[in-house]
DNA sequence: CGAAAATTTGACATGACTCAACTGGAGTGG
DNA sequence: CCACTCCAGTTGAGTCATGTCAAATTTTCG
């Protein structure tokens, strides 16, 4: 799974991807631009290394520019969950911890080799003071996180984990693809031999998912 | 259970309050706080009526000056959900909703007679282009309801009921007193009939919580 | 090729749900 | 102020989805 091998991404390629999705909900002068891209490290993550673990106290947020990321948590007996996948052009990073200033409670790690624009706390704060309008960015972005988040809390407590399993094949139809089936049953909240069964269970039963 | 009478509460009072509140987040002058009072309508939610129900498209959104409601969503199977509860200088509102530009999924209830501070999409608009450096406040607002989420999502999925249960008493030692217990069952995620069961093993085993 | 990891399968345990009945207190109207 | 209703809460019996533990099998990857 996940074998893509990372195709060389420049920094130019990466700047324009970042800036086309900035553009898309604010606008900035050229100088206010460059700017903001100066504070952003293009970093690449290799496959099951990671990008953020938890303790971390760094603050660091990165945007996806190519590759595949996950993002969960250790609870305390050691199972992970994971609380989402990142993909291109999305944003991962512990938005809680920085908020609270503590230390870092997921892990962000690269499920293939992953390129990211990462920033640090002084990175965004610098933004911040020079390119004020970019609060608005920020703000929409913690606006979309927690809406997504929301939708994904109603989703695990009001649905079986069969059907949150079909919508999560119907948003992600090549998520088998991407990722670990015990990294899928990580999401879907349950175990690996769980999810398993529950897969038998579908296909004896007709209801599709292909074989 | 929740029946205090609400105290009369007088615009001066709630506005101050408010504005204490903004304060301690961003600073402004004079002119801009009357500019964002402005905006704000102060109301009297009456125990069991309702702030915002799903469906409604106003997109408001309220800071509680007074009282306790309950945010929940209703899902296919008509169940309720409590997503939280809601106390004095606490936001209500489907920011979500808001986001997405949806109807709302959320209904907000008081749960005893409450007072709030109200403002519409409109008013948001206008404190946001009047005064910019709100922009800073709601985005704190945002990746503070993300913090409480996230975190509401991650002991769901990896504790007990019987732990989330003790959870939010430890939270919220007085929440017995304020809201039905069908209204904690619905928080916890689990029914009535499984909570009751659950409160009288614990009693039975001797793991405390009052008689 | 061979070790390690992922997936599947089996047998069994269990927490929470379902449905249904009962209890008790709060509110209402005559 | 009592009778009645209504709703919250409790209790019981049976079911089911998912977990637990353990082992077999397949896949991945050095």
């Amino acid at each position: 799974m996940a074998n893509t091998n990372a195709t060389g991404i420049t920094r130019a390629q990466a700047d324009e991807q970042l800036i086309q999705y900035i553009r898309s909900r604010v606008n900035l002068t050229n100088e206010e631009e460059a700017f903001i891209l100066e504070r952003f490290t293009l970093r690449l993550i290799e496959k099951k290394h990671f990008f953020i673990q938890a303790g971390d106290l760094l603050f660091e947020q990165a945007f996806i520019v190519q590759g595949t990321m996950r993002v969960y948590y250790l609870d305390i007996k050691s199972q992970e969950h994971v609380l989402y996948f990142g993909f291109q052009d999305w944003w991962v990073g512990d938005l809680a911890s920085i908020q609270a200033q503590t230390p870092s409670q997921l892990n962000v790690q690269a499920l293939e080799d992953t390129w990211i624009l990462s920033f640090t706390q002084r990175g965004i704060e610098e933004i911040l003071q020079f390119v004020p309008s970019m609060e608005r960015m920020f703000r929409i972005m913690a606006q979309r996180t927690l809406a997504v988040l929301q939708k994904r809390f109603f989703l695990t407590v009001s649905a079986s984990a069969e059907e949150r399993y079909l919508e999560l094949i119907k948003r992600h139809p090549n998520i088998e693809q991407l990722v670990a089936q015990h990294q899928i049953a990580s999401y879907l909240g349950i175990l690996p031999e769980s999810l398993s069964r529950m897969k038998r269970q579908m296909i004896e039963q007709r209801k599709q998912v292909k074989p």
